[in-house]
DNA sequence: GCATGTCAAGTTGTG
DNA sequence: CACAACTTGACATGC
């Protein structure tokens, strides 16, 4: 059985998530700001309720949260703790009442934190900010009781040995909490399923495999063999694999691959994942959204 | 009201 | 060297 997973955000489905801009802020008493980003907290909390009931109703059961449940929260002047908001209490609450339902109704919970967390870095401060970032996800999933958090390992500073030491060695000083969270997803640019495999491994990572980024960014391993790696990771953590797909915007004939078309090209679709026997959660990427969750279910059921 | 430029952050590849 | 691409849309501002 395949679980399908919807990324962050509807469509058509009236379900709003709010956000803030440090600059507006920033022009506001500390205690309006308070209030203002407390009213937004807590319109994202119900938002995240509001979003698995729609889900629950279309049968989508995974979803990937917004990185931006909690706007600003690690920005280093106008950042701020949930107990200085004054919802605080009712924020968590709903967040709790959301991941109850999502563990009732079965749906998988996840988190993709954006292209600042970057792990590999050499500069100092990008790795120490990337681990606020990532404590930030680490506390949101700990009150949803979100699974994972998928991240990339980031750039290659021309020599990818030494970015995946570095990688290994800020890994290793994050909390325990969140390091059993993270799982890693090769990307479009530098590194690819084979890449990832041994370091997967070694720190009992589990891998994320996109195969969209895999054609546009492969190794010589094909589609089966890449899957096959990434169930391995899985396996042998006893949880459920997890894949990414999307469609490039203008075909693969077109100059950029790497956009995300509306929906899923059926054909991108390997055939070889057909033939898996075991579940698997697979996240849509596609700009149409639930709409583009709903037309792949459909095709794939119809076989 | 409504149109439109802007938004904290990293890295890479393209034109 | 600026800009787009990476989940992007919603906010803030000015007419």
């Amino acid at each position: 059985m395949i679980r399908f997973g919807l990324c962050c955000l509807f469509v058509n489905e009236p379900v709003k998530f709010r956000t803030t801009t440090a600059a507006s802020l920033k022009a506001l008493p500390v205690r309006k700001r308070l209030e203002k980003l407390s009213s937004i907290c807590l319109a994202n909390a119900v938002n995240v309720k509001a979003s698995l009931l729609v889900l629950e109703r279309l049968k989508i059961k995974s979803f990937r949260m917004s990185s931006g449940l909690f706007p600003v929260f690690t920005h280093p002047d106008v950042g701020y703790a949930i107990n200085e908001l004054p919802d605080a209490v009712r924020i968590r609450d709903v967040l709790r009442d959301a991941g109850r339902f999502a563990s009732k109704n079965d749906i998988r919970l996840s988190f993709h934190p954006d292209q600042f967390v970057v792990l590999s870095s050499p500069r100092e401060e990008v790795v120490a900010n990337s681990a606020r970032e990532l404590c930030y996800h680490g506390v949101l999933a700990e009150l949803t009781g979100a699974e994972l958090i998928n991240i990339h390992l980031g750039g290659r500073y021309g020599c990818k040995k030494d970015a995946i030491e570095r990688f290994r060695n800020n890994f290793g000083k994050l909390p325990e909490s969140v390091r059993k969270k993270l799982s890693l997803e090769n990307d479009d640019v530098s590194y690819t399923p084979s890449d990832l495999h041994g370091l997967c491994l070694e720190l009992s990572l589990p891998m994320v495999y996109d195969v969209h980024h895999h054609r546009c960014n492969p190794d010589g391993l094909s589609i089966k063999e890449a899957t096959e790696l990434c169930l391995g990771t899985w396996k042998r953590l006893d949880r459920e694999p997890y894949f990414h797909i999307s469609s490039p915007k203008e075909g693969w004939s077109g100059r950029n691959k790497k956009s995300h078309a509306d929906y899923i090209d059926p054909e991108d679709f390997p055939g070889y994942w057909r033939k898996l026997k075991g579940n698997f959660t697979l996240d849509v990427e596609a700009k149409a959204k639930e709409l583009a969750v709903e037309k792949l279910m459909a095709h794939l059921g119809k076989g």
